[in-house]
DNA sequence: CAGCATCCGTTGCGATACTG
DNA sequence: CAGTATCGCAACGGATGCTG
C-alpha cells in the first residue's frame, strides 16, 4: 500500500511562493526578448504583440524588484531607457529552456489528445 | 549595433498557445502528488489545501483532455475513482525539476532583492 | 465518495487618454 | 520616448449547497 500524501506537502515549498510571476502572461517572454542584451522599452513592445504601456511597465517593476532586471536611464533627447538581464535573471533561462523543450516534443501529443477527446472544442 | 527583436518572436511559439496550463495555480501540484502512483480525488485534496472539490475537478479534467492524466472509476461503495500520470504527463517532470531546482537555489536571492528596494513590502 | 450547479469576489489584463 | 492615470471587463478561483 501506498503512503498517503503529505498533508503538509507544499506548505513549505518554495515555489508555491507567489514570489517569482514568471508564470503571469508576459515575464518569460520578457526575459527571453532580453537574453542578447539590454532592450528599450519600446524595442520590447514589438514582439509582446498587443501589450499595453501599463502593463509592461508593472512586469518591468515588478521584475526589477525581484532582481531579474535592471533599468538603466540615459539623459538623452529623445529619452532612452534600456532594460537588461541581472545573473540571476540570466538563470533563469535555464529552467525555461527545459520548459521549452518539453513543448517542442510534446505538445504535438497534446494536441493529439485533445483532438481525440470531444472532437470539436469543448 | 544589435539587431532589432522580430515583431513574430512569439507568433509561431508553441509555449505560447494556451494549450497545456500547467502555469495555472494547481496543475503542477497535482502532478507533483501523482508521481508515486494513482490517487483518490480526496487524496488529493490533501495537500492541496483549500483547494475546493470544483476546481480540483476543473483542472483534473482539463488535464486529461491533454493526455496528462488518466482517470478511472471502480464500481464500489463507496465510490472509487483514481487518477493516474500518463507517460506523457510523467514527461512533465523533468522540466519541473528544472524549476524547482532553480526555485530551491536562486529563491533566498530574490527574496533578498525583493527586501533590498521598498522594505516594507511595494 | 466523487463530483456538479450556482453564485460571487478578486485579479489580470486591455483600451484610452494624458504627462515629463 | 517612456511611461502614468483611469476605467472597465472577463476569467479564474473560492464558497456553498446538492446529487448519483
Amino acid at each position: 500500500m501506498r503512503e498517503p500524501l503529505d498533508a503538509d506537502m507544499f506548505t513549505g515549498c518554495t515555489t508555491t511562493a507567489p514570489l517569482i510571476q514568471i508564470g503571469d502572461k508576459w515575464t518569460a517572454k520578457i526575459i527571453a526578448c532580453l537574453r542578447g542584451g539590454p532592450r528599450r522599452f519600446s524595442e520590447l513592445q514589438v514582439p509582446l504583440r498587443g501589450v499595453t504601456p501599463k502593463v509592461l511597465s508593472e512586469s518591468l517593476r515588478a521584475m526589477r524588484r525581484d532582481g531579474l532586471v535592471t533599468r538603466t536611464a540615459y539623459d538623452e533627447i529623445p529619452l532612452r531607457v534600456e532594460y537588461a538581464l541581472t545573473p540571476l535573471g540570466r538563470s533563469l533561462l535555464e529552467p525555461m529552456a527545459a520548459c521549452c523543450a518539453w513543448s517542442e516534443a510534446h505538445l504535438p501529443a497534446v494536441r493529439a489528445a485533445r483532438d481525440a477527446s470531444g472532437a470539436s472544442g469543448r
